[in-house]
DNA sequence: CTTCCACATGTCGTTGCCGACATGTCGAAG
DNA sequence: CTTCGACATGTCGGCAACGACATGTGGAAG
C-alpha cells in the first residue's frame, strides 16, 4: 500500500493529473519506488472512488487533474505517523554480492570496478542537486526541504556503495 | 526473475531443501530479497522442470533435497556475468522522507530519532558480524568470503542511513 | 502414551506490478 | 496542410508476491 500513499502525498502538494504522477514518479520518486502509469490510473481511480482525492478540473486532451481531500490528508498523515516502515530494501545488487564467489576473481574485480563506477555517478549527481538546493536555487519550501533531505540520503548511500564497491574490488584483487 | 537466480545461488552451495532455501532466505537473504515459502516451492517446481536444478535425495517427513544441475550453474554463471542489474533499491522509508514536510516538526524530530535508533542497530549487528568473520569463526570458504562482503555492504549502507536520520533529525530541530 | 514443536510441502485467492497494446488531442515546425 | 512529438488516459494478459489455509511427520519432553 506504498503506491496510494505515494500519490496522495504528492498530490498534498496540489493537484496533479495521472501523466504528470507519472512524471513525478520516474522523475524523483522513481529511485526508491518505482511505479508506471498503468498503476497510477488505477490508484488514482481507486482512491477516487474511496473519497482520498477528487476530480478538480478537467482540461484539454482529456486532462483530468485530482485533488487531495480532507480524509486523504488525514490518511497520508496518519501513514507517515503511526504506521512504522517495512525496512527491507530491496536490491539487486546487493543479492549478487552473496554470489560473488562464483565469478572468476578478474571477473568480480572488473564487475565491481563498473559497479563503483556508477555509484559514484549516483552520488555526484545527488550531492549536486543538493548544493543546488543550499544555495536556495529551488526556493526554501517545506516540500523543498524534504526533498532536500531525500536527496541527502541518496548522496549519502551512494557514496557508501561506491566505498564499499571500491574496497571489495581492492579485496577481490588481494587473493 | 531474481528469486529463481537467488535460488541457484544459493543451490551452487550444496543440495538444500525448499525448507532449508526459505529458512536462508528468511535469515540471510531476506534483507536485501524477501522471499516466503509459497514462492519458493513454486519457483523451485519451475526451475526443476526446466532442468536447472533436480532432485538429489527424498528423505524423512516428505523432505525433497534439490540439487543444481550443470545448466543451472551456467544460467546462474551467465545471470551475474552477462546481466547488468536492475539498480532502483525500493526502500519505504525512504519514499516517506519525500513527505517529511506533511508533519509537525516534533513528530518528524521523535520519527527520525526512532529511525536512526534502529538502523544503528543493524549497523552495530552487521559490524559485528563481519568482525567474527574476521576473526575466523565461519571459517575461510570462497562462500563465507562474499558473505563477509555482503555482510559490510550492510553495515556501511544502515551505518549512512543512521549518520543521515541524525543529520536530518537535527536540521529538522534547528528550525 | 500423549502432547507439542520443529520439520516439511503444498494450494488458493487476492493484490501488486509490468509490458504491450489501444486511442485520441493539441500545438509547433516544416 | 501535414506530420510529428509531447500530452493524456486507459485496457488486458500475465507473472510476482503474499497471507491464509491445509496437511502430515518425527522426535523429544513430560
Amino acid at each position: 500500500m506504498s503506491l496510494r500513499h505515494g500519490l496522495l502525498g504528492l498530490l498534498a502538494e496540489g493537484p496533479a493529473s495521472g501523466y504528470d504522477l507519472t512524471r513525478r514518479f520516474e522523475e524523483v520518486v522513481g529511485p526508491v519506488w518505482p511505479a508506471k502509469h498503468p498503476q497510477i490510473y488505477a490508484e488514482l481511480g481507486r482512491l477516487a472512488t474511496e473519497g482520498l482525492i477528487k476530480v478538480e478540473s478537467e482540461g484539454a486532451r482529456g486532462r483530468k487533474a485530482y485533488e487531495i481531500t480532507d480524509a486523504g490528508l488525514a490518511e497520508v498523515r496518519r501513514w507517515l505517523v503511526d504506521t512504522n516502515p517495512g525496512q527491507a530494501l530491496r536490491f539487486e545488487p546487493l543479492l549478487r554480492s552473496f554470489f560473488f564467489w562464483l565469478m572468476e576473481p578478474d571477473e568480480l574485480a572488473a564487475h565491481l570496478d563498473r559497479e563503483s563506477a556508477s555509484y559514484r555517478q549516483l552520488a555526484t549527481t545527488y550531492r549536486d542537486y543538493a548544493e543546488a538546493k543550499d544555495r536556495g536555487e529551488f526556493g526554501s519550501s517545506p516540500q523543498t526541504q524534504s526533498l532536500r533531505m531525500a536527496v541527502e540520503a541518496g548522496a549519502r548511500i551512494y557514496t557508501a556503495l561506491a566505498d564499499w564497491a571500491e574496497w571489495a574490488a581492492e579485496r577481490s584483487r588481494k587473493q
